[in-house]
This record gives structure tokens, sequence and C-alpha cells, in this order.
DNA sequence: TGGCAGATTTTA
DNA sequence: AAAATCTGCCAA
């Protein structure tokens, strides 16, 4: 894997989506570190996307997503699960790719503490799962991912297209039929 | 100002 | 199937 350039960003929010998938989620804290490779990602779009939290425009809660793109949205969902995303498009935009699952490469045990689940591959596949998982919480919301305790890592090489499953999304009641989830095949 | 639905997870 | 319980939106 390698780190983020703007370059990476600078292209349509399915394309980052898609090259998410492979990519790494790290996150360095006091009690250590755990990364997990991403297989499950959805795109959140800032038109004809009545799903996407930027659909009518900017509030306090999600104005990170309107931020400038490689940075981090990180909300509340259901008022406990913390969800994190990767801002995309360019400042003002308002889009967006939610990381769904990871599967842990780094720091198993302390994932494991934090995750009450005695099997591995519960650990973080959901996207309140992953955030509880690696420690993410809301004070992250906003960060810049190329920096940080909470680092994004890019596939050196992206999935080939025959890798990827898209689907439609899950948990939403709105604009159910864009095939917007990518799923890394097994 | 109140009611409700929501990018969820866990337990019964 | 239901609870936990924050945020934003829309109706009074």
């Amino acid at each position: 894997v390698r780190a983020p350039r703007p370059a990476d960003f600078a292209r349509p929010t399915v394309e980052v989506a898609r090259l998410l998938l492979g990519g790494v989620l790290e996150h360095a804290g006091a009690a250590g570190t755990v990364a997990g490779r991403i297989v499950e990602v959805e795109a959140y779009l800032a038109r004809d996307d009545e799903a996407s939290h930027s659909a009518r425009g900017p509030t306090r809660r999600n104005t990170s997503m309107f931020g400038p793109p490689g940075h981090a949205y990180v909300y509340l969902c259901y008022g406990l699960h913390v969800c994190f995303n990767v801002v995309t498009a360019p400042r003002g935009t308002g889009e967006a790719v939610l990381v769904r699952a990871l599967e842990i490469v780094e720091g198993e045990d302390l994932a494991r503490a934090r995750r009450r689940t005695r099997r591995r591959a519960n650990l973080a596949n959901g996207p309140g799962k992953l955030c509880a998982a690696l420690d993410i919480a809301l004070a992250a919301d906003g960060s810049d991912l190329s920096g940080g305790a909470l680092r994004l890592h890019l596939p050196r090489a992206p999935l080939e297209p025959a890798q990827i499953e898209a689907g439609p999304r899950v948990g939403i009641t709105r604009s159910v039929d864009l095939p917007l989830r990518f799923r890394e095949r097994v």
C-alpha cells in the first residue's frame, strides 16, 4: 500500500470508492495501533442521491462532508454508532465514501479487547463495528487522513474490476436502486 | 417544540 | 423483534 495523493481524489467519487478497496485504514492510539484492509465501501453523492447526508445541504453534523477531500467525515448514527467516511469530491461538493467493513491486519488483540466477539470475521464487518475496533471517535471528524493518528493507505495497484462486486447500498430507504456499494469479491 | 426516521448493532 | 438514544427535518 501507499500514501494517498491529491490526484487520487481528482476523479469521480465512484472511482475513488473502488480505489479504496484493498487499501488499509490504520489508527495509532495510546493503547497501540489497529489497522484493517478495506473490503466494503459505499459511495454517497451530491446530486440525485436522496440517501446522502448532503442531499439537503450543509448542516452542523455534515460540515466536513463539504470539506477538503482526503479528510474524514465521522458522524454518529442512530444516536450511538460511529461511522467513518473518506471525503472525496472537491471542497464544497458534499460527496464521501462510507467504509463499511475491514479485515483486521494489525493489532488484532487490541481490536478483540474493544469488541466483544469470538469470531475474527465479526471484528470489523460493519461501519459501527470497525469504528469500535479501531477506536475511531467523533473527534476524528474533519481530520486529514494523510498525516495524523488516523491514516488511510491506498493499494499500490487498484483491484481488477473482476475482483469488485457492485450492488445496492445497505440500510437506506431512498435512492435504493443506485449500485453504489462495492465489495471485494472473495 | 415535538414527533419521527435514520448510511446500526446487540440481545431476547 | 426491539432497544439504545443523537441529529435533522417538518408540522403545529
